[in-house]
DNA sequence: AAGGCGGGGCT
DNA sequence: AGCCCAGCCTT
């Protein structure tokens, strides 16, 4: 308990001012935890705003459409985590007479909530006595008790939430967890932690012993893949053609142009030759480059992508089922991803 | 148990 | 170039 205890006082010297810590409403705290899944506050701060003030209540939300929560989330990425929550809102409102549920159990159900999610929203709104673990309680820990079961191991997940719940405040959940998330974010940093001015100094394993940076440790993914993909942007007087990106690949639901996607650079001979581009625009279609090939980084993937405008003699020969012609003053209104807006804010449009 | 899923900032 | 970020879901 004296960990706890040092930790909660370092928290009411150091502790954050957050905007989803002025409020008990779950609905809002939810908001935050998942727009923060994954994503520093700085960068998910001005997405809470918008949500908010956009949606006052979790009814709300419930009652807009999928497009219009992907377009508030565009940019953010992780856009199952849109969906999901609007998938979550909709079981609020109509299996949970649009009360926003508190407890662990029945958050936990929700799409989108995990364990840590759940964890979270009921500490932070109800004080319920469950110890949240994520990437901060995970490096506090290991290097504190210099654990060195990878965090990502199944193993690890089992030792790190036993640790985590036997040190959690019972008294003060929901304090004791924001303490040493803030303290992990803030203070016992991946990178130069403070270690200097450690409240910690004298009694953390890894200090002590120089494994600081050793700690914690994580087993290693695969590396990246490369794609290659061929946009093609077709406009006829004051219309664009739009495709919107199906399941199983990133993006799932956001809008694009139509793709042809290769394991290889082609070039424009390339293009009009192949078949698949034959079979929807035709043979004697006219290609011009609007964009050289840029490079986009996921986390897993690289992609190249290449912008290249059509010009038709005629109709279209084909038009696949998630086509469609979008008047160009609608175009904002349409949930892009990075690549697509980045592109339409460089051009003319 | 492992892989997929964004985008951005820091080293 | 690699790592990490208030993780979750599917296979």
């Amino acid at each position: 308990m004296i960990f706890g205890e040092e930790l909660q006082a370092w928290y009411q010297e150091h502790k954050r001012d957050l905007p989803w810590r002025e409020t008990h409403d779950a609905y809002k705290i939810w908001l935050s935890e998942i727009i923060l899944q994954q994503t520093r506050v700085e960068q998910g701060m001005p997405y809470y705003y918008r949500f908010v003030e956009r949606f006052n209540t979790v009814v709300d939300f419930a009652n807009a459409d999928e497009d219009d929560i992907l377009h508030l989330w565009q940019g953010l990425g992780y856009y199952s985590r849109g969906r999901n929550m609007h998938k979550a809102a909709r079981i609020v409102r109509d299996q949970y007479n649009g009360i926003f549920p508190v407890d662990y159990k029945t958050l936990l159900s929700l799409p989108g909530v995990g364990e840590y999610t759940a964890a979270a929203i009921s500490s932070f709104a109800n004080n319920e006595a469950q110890a949240v673990l994520d990437g901060n309680v995970f490096r506090v820990l290991a290097r504190y008790y210099g654990i060195e079961t990878p965090i990502n191991s199944t193993e690890g997940k089992k030792v790190f939430a036993a640790i985590a719940k036997e040190n959690l405040d019972h008294n003060h959940p929901a304090q004791y967890n924001q303490a040493i998330m803030d303290f992990g974010a803030i203070h016992c940093k991946p990178k130069q932690p403070l270690c200097e001015q450690c409240v910690f100094r004298l009694s953390c394993y890894a200090f002590t012993r120089g494994e600081v940076n050793q700690l914690p440790v994580k087993l290693k993914g695969k590396g990246s893949r490369d794609r290659y993909f061929n946009y093609f942007i077709l406009k006829n007087s004051d219309h664009l053609l739009m495709s919107k990106r199906g399941e199983g690949d990133v993006w799932q639901n956001l809008y694009e142009f139509p793709l042809l996607e290769s394991d290889h650079t082609m070039d424009i001979i390339d293009i009009l030759n192949d078949k698949w581009f034959v079979s929807y625009f035709g043979q004697d279609a006219d290609l011009s480059i609007l964009q050289q090939q840029t490079k986009h980084i996921l986390s897993h993937q690289n992609i190249y992508a290449t912008f290249f405008e059509v010009r038709l003699k005629g109709d279209l020969i084909q038009k696949k089922s998630n086509w469609d012609y979008v008047i160009l003053k609608d175009l904002d209104k349409l949930a892009k991803h990075k690549l697509i807006f980045t592109f339409l804010e460089r051009s003319n449009f």
